[in-house]
DNA sequence: CTAGTGATTCCCT
DNA sequence: GGGAATCACTAGC
């Protein structure tokens, strides 16, 4: 038998738990962007567990500043960075409140306006690869800093939502060690993925850089 | 495999 | 205030 999708949008409450109850139950469901030219929806099937001012490996671990204040808010909202010059990355805040928990959304399958994502992704070979990877994932959803603290749970309509979905039973769900996080952070097995799927973005340990000369 | 982009933060002065 | 190091990465060879 085969479960219609939930296309209902996700309650706040989802979002108010641990972080690491929200992160694996987030996979299977669809994350929707609003562009004036209709809507890109994706199903979601890699993500990774950020756990806040207690994890060694999360932006809030080093406490609240002017780019990570949004983690130290309310949960439902969305957390933007830039990274490595040229990517933005996007993480949903989880609860407690002060907790300054995240879940960065690493990879997902488009399931539809595939054509207004392939025109952001110009440089993928395939459609499983529109949104392999975090930062691939935000270009495909055209999402950037400018997204940064926005209410996914918010009453009206908003440029991004998460709906219910389908989520995936355990024996589904693969978990390990997360991508390219350093030190003590490196040993929580805090990435999910759904088993065999095609869209989840390849595994790459930390490299450490070499200074320069 | 490697180059490369630039915001952000940290550690001084 | 300034300089250096860091960074949950991708594209292109």
């Amino acid at each position: 038998m085969i479960a219609t999708p939930d296309r209902t949008p996700l309650p706040r409450e989802f979002f108010d738990r641990p972080v690491l109850d929200v992160a694996p139950d987030l996979l299977g469901r669809i994350v929707v962007r609003s562009t004036p030219d209709g809507p890109i929806a994706l199903r979601l099937t890699e993500v990774e567990a950020y756990d806040g001012e207690n994890d060694p490996g999360s932006h809030a671990y080093r406490g609240r500043t002017a780019r990570n204040a949004v983690m130290f808010g309310p949960p439902g909202h969305v957390y933007v960075y830039f990274t490595y010059g040229m990517w933005f990355c996007m993480n949903l805040v989880c609860g407690p409140e002060d907790r300054a928990g995240g879940v960065l959304l690493r990879a997902g399958e488009i399931v539809e306006g595939a054509e207004l994502a392939r025109a952001r992704r110009l440089s993928a070979r395939n459609d499983k690869e529109l949104a392999k990877g975090p930062a691939r994932l935000a270009t495909a959803l055209g999402v950037d800093r400018s997204f940064d603290g926005t209410d996914a749970c918010a009453p009206h309509d908003t440029p991004l939502r998460v709906l219910g979905g389908q989520p995936v039973p355990a024996h589904q769900v693969r978990n390990g060690r997360r991508t390219g996080v350093a030190g003590e952070g490196a040993v929580h097995p805090w990435r999910y993925w759904i088993a065999d799927d095609p869209t989840v973005s390849p595994y790459r340990a930390h490299v450490p850089r070499r200074r320069r000369s």
